[in-house]
DNA sequence: TCTGGGGTCCTAGGACCC
DNA sequence: TCTGGGGTCCTAGGACCC
């Protein structure tokens, strides 16, 4: 199994800016979000003011005005550009390779790659395109992740590249990062992790796999194993097919009049229409939501939405527009004030590739699936529980009752597990989960 | 007063079908 | 001690990512 490596553009959007305006360099730069509501990207100089990630443009008015902070509306087609440059240079050096953002892509690895041809690589980049990177390697993308995180902390001791192999070295350095620094790890999984006496990317890569999964769920057994250098996640070089293209955009102020929603919506819907007929995709489901704004405590909220599956694939705007419309209308109530309306096409569909909701007694094709394999897994999840074993198919297990429906997501294997407690006056419970990436690496 | 937009995956639970 | 089995589809929310 190959390592991989992570090259991570150093604040990306900013230095973008920079390439094209020599007098940026230096001074405080940060980039704002589509609204220009929030600052979303920051150069090292502003981060050294404190201006955090995030940050509502109107609380950093003061900072910027006083420390001359030079602020800059996003430019996507800009960085998009800029990106396509990152990209082909990286996607020539190696042999396989995966874009996973804007200003991200992880590398396949061969041996003869390490930390003095990482290096190589930085400094081409840089010379080519004028974009700094940090490149991190590690067994897995999360070590890689990690590794990427202590190179760009460290950049002085690093070159801006740092390779994470077993041992204290590796240990030490986890024990001095936090869960919440972990890549699939943000607040609210800190949080239950801290419930359970593990605080640092040391602790949570020794905890016990089972009271993991029992909290975090599979995810968070997967991210386990990726700690421990087992590949759970894969290099993914084709993108898989967009489900979804979601269109929104706040307004400036409340707005109530649902003419004035019906014609923000237009707007979204038209920018959605446009963005899955250049995919070359159908539309198969409409949905429009609304907010109203959550930050105003004291208002009461509303956020409503609702869908429609589609009879066949559609991407015209005109139609789409319609459809829409009435969805708005059905949410609509007055009397609230509201912040934001939005809507997600969804479905999507390549031409022809439509299949309709079948009649009942149809039969769809689904992947196939290893059954031995997953009752496997279903038993070695049940495995601490009383009377746990099925073999196949479904049977009755003393007072528990299994019963495993298989279903495609379009995504690999899934497999749903129901379970009843079977005494009367109890509900049926279902639990779905997710077995692929973990029978894939167990 | 202002406080982004666009995605993914997973889980829970319910409605409904024969 | 008793308990139906096998399905589909949908909504909604939580959590994460950049």
């Amino acid at each position: 199994m190959g390592r991989l490596a992570l090259v991570d553009c150093n604040n990306f959007f900013c230095s973008c800016e920079r390439v094209f305006d020599p007098s940026l360099a230096g001074v405080p730069v940060v980039v704002l979000s589509n609204n220009d509501g929030c600052i979303i990207s920051r150069s090292e100089e502003a981060k050294a003011l404190g201006i955090p990630m995030g940050a509502p443009l109107h609380e950093q008015k003061e900072v910027i005005r006083k420390h001359g902070v030079r602020v800059f509306s996003s430019n996507y087609t800009l960085y998009g550009d800029m990106s396509a440059r990152v990209m082909s240079i990286l996607r020539d050096e190696v042999g396989t390779m995966e874009v996973y953002s804007i200003d991200e892509a992880f590398l396949g690895l061969g041996d003869g790659f390490g930390v003095e041809e990482a290096r190589k690589l930085r400094a081409k980049v840089l010379r080519w395109t004028g974009i700094p990177v940090c490149i991190g390697i590690g067994e897995t993308k999360m070590l890689a992740k990690l590794a990427n995180r202590h190179a760009k902390k460290n950049r002085e001791r690093t070159g801006g590249v740092f390779e994470i192999r077993e041992g204290v070295e590796a240990e030490e350095l986890m024990a001095g990062v936090g869960c919440e620094a972990l890549w699939g790890v943000g607040r609210n999984l800190a949080r239950r992790l801290a419930g359970l006496g593990v605080y640092t990317a040391l602790d949570f890569r020794r905890a016990e796999p089972a009271q993991i999964r029992k909290s975090l769920g599979v995810v968070g057994e997967r991210m386990l194993r990726e700690m421990n250098g087992t590949k759970c996640l894969e290099l993914e070089e084709m993108p898989p097919d967009r489900k979804g293209v979601m269109a929104s955009r706040s307004f400036g102020g409340p707005v109530e009049a649902l003419e004035e929603l019906e014609e923000a919506l237009a707007n979204h819907v038209a920018r959605a229409s446009e963005k899955v007929r250049r995919f070359g995709l159908w539309a198969t489901r409409v949905d429009v939501f609304l907010q109203t704004n959550h930050f105003r405590k004291g208002e009461p909220q509303y956020c409503p939405g609702a869908g429609i599956d589609l009879d066949e694939p559609v991407h015209g705007t005109a139609e789409l527009l319609g459809i829409a419309g009435r969805l708005l209308k059905r949410i609509y109530r007055s009397g609230y004030r509201y912040k934001k309306v939005g809507v997600m096409l969804g479905g999507l569909v390549q031409a022809g590739a439509f299949q309709p909701a079948l009649p009942f007694g149809g039969v769809r094709e689904e992947p196939r699936l290893d059954i031995d394999r997953i009752v496997d897994g279903i038993n070695r999840r049940l495995g601490d529980r009383k009377n746990p074993v099925i073999t196949r198919g479904s049977m009755g297990v003393g007072k528990m009752r299994i019963k495993i429906g298989m279903k495609g997501d379009g995504n690999g294997e899934a497999v749903q597990a129901r379970r009843w407690r079977m005494r009367s006056g109890m509900k049926s419970r279902a639990y779905t989960t997710n077995w692929n990436q973990l029978i894939q690496a167990g």
